[in-house]
DNA sequence: CGCCGTAACGTAACGCTGTTGCGTTATGGT
DNA sequence: ACCATAACGCAACAGCGTTACGTTACGGCG
């Protein structure tokens, strides 16, 4: 019995697209609970029935960009060479970080708290790392090297979330010259993995 | 003429030192003005006639992050071996973030609005990253091989800056597990970049 | 049918934030 | 000795996330 609820998925939907427009449009500073619910035409109290809290809306606004993260990733064809395909991935992470800047940021660089994600979310923010692992443990067995692919995927993971920080900070100059430089850091890293045979130098 | 000055260089002091202690005591949330000027036992408007504003303040403690960021670095003995000694500056680099996590995330993740920093706060800045510069120059010269020694630094710092910011998102496990992943991505990364003669692969 | 318990609602308030205007105080120059 | 001036502390302002509260709308029951 009671009151019947109001605050429903449309609203949900609402809000959550009011959150992306203003983040995108007015940077992070506008996501406020006030102003999200101004912008959505609802009471500010929906935002609480519906995440809990301000941390909870974003940590629903970072589960879908880890979303369009996994797709981006998934939608790199497999290839026999793999190693060729962890640098494919590595542009296809480059390109979810370019085109949500602001939401990357949310992820990685905790702009405004976050809540901590639970058990399910970090589990399905990992499919993009499975993908990645996939790959790795491939080009490990071509390239005859004995490593932990779960270590050599959190290497190849620090080294394209640095150059998307990076960039996303317009340290790597113009889209061209970063993506230079995308491509020759992954091809040096990937070189010095999974190089064949000789131990790598001092 | 005019009321004597008494937010002097002491105070200054003062509040740099409280800040740096509730930063590293209470985390970035404890950073307020009010709490900051409580704890330094001076009024809240010391802090904008000595830095301008909260941003201001907290500019200066990246300042001096950067500070400790060079000495740490050009506290790395050359050594004749050029890769090695980049290497070394790597390992450098990780203590500096290690040693105060919180300023690290200040400096780079924006935890806090941070005043964009002017430009003699840049130059300096950058002597860190002259000093791998330096080291660049010297192995891709040693290692015969031609490359923009400015570019390489960047994708360096790229690397570096990854690894830091996933161990201290604590992605990188237990310290000692963290620091093997540290060499042997740099080892990784610089054997590509500065291998000799064979192109890389594909 | 009408009442009541209940649950979800919107609003108004609380404590906090960074920042600024204002009344006060202390000093150097006339 | 007085006054202009500059720096002071305090209190207010607008905004934040969050929550307590009074209100409203409905389902079950007399």
């Amino acid at each position: 019995m009671g009151r019947p609820r109001e605050h429903g998925p449309e609203v949900r939907a609402q809000l959550l697209r009011a959150a992306a427009r203003l983040l995108n449009d007015e940077g992070p500073a506008a996501l406020s609970v006030r102003r999200l619910s101004a912008e959505a035409e609802v009471s500010s109290r929906a935002v609480y029935s519906l995440f809990g809290d301000m941390p909870g809306l974003l940590a629903e606004l970072c589960r879908r960009e880890s979303e369009t993260m996994v797709r981006r990733h998934e939608a790199v064809p497999r290839q026999a060479n793999a190693v060729a395909e962890i640098q494919a991935l590595a542009l296809a992470y480059r390109q979810a970080a370019l085109e949500y800047p602001d939401l990357y940021r949310l992820m990685f660089d905790r702009v405004v708290p976050v809540s901590s994600p639970s058990d399910p979310d970090v589990a399905y923010a990992m499919r993009s790392m499975a993908r990645v692992e996939d790959a790795v443990t491939r080009a490990l067995r071509q390239r005859r090297r004995r490593r932990d692919p779960h270590q050599v995927t959190l290497q190849l993971w620090a080294v394209v979330h640095g150059l998307a920080s990076l960039e996303l900070r317009g340290a790597l100059g113009d889209p061209a010259t970063a993506e230079a430089s995308w491509r020759d850091t992954v091809a040096a890293v990937t070189a010095g993995l999974f190089a064949e045979r000789r131990a790598r130098i001092a």
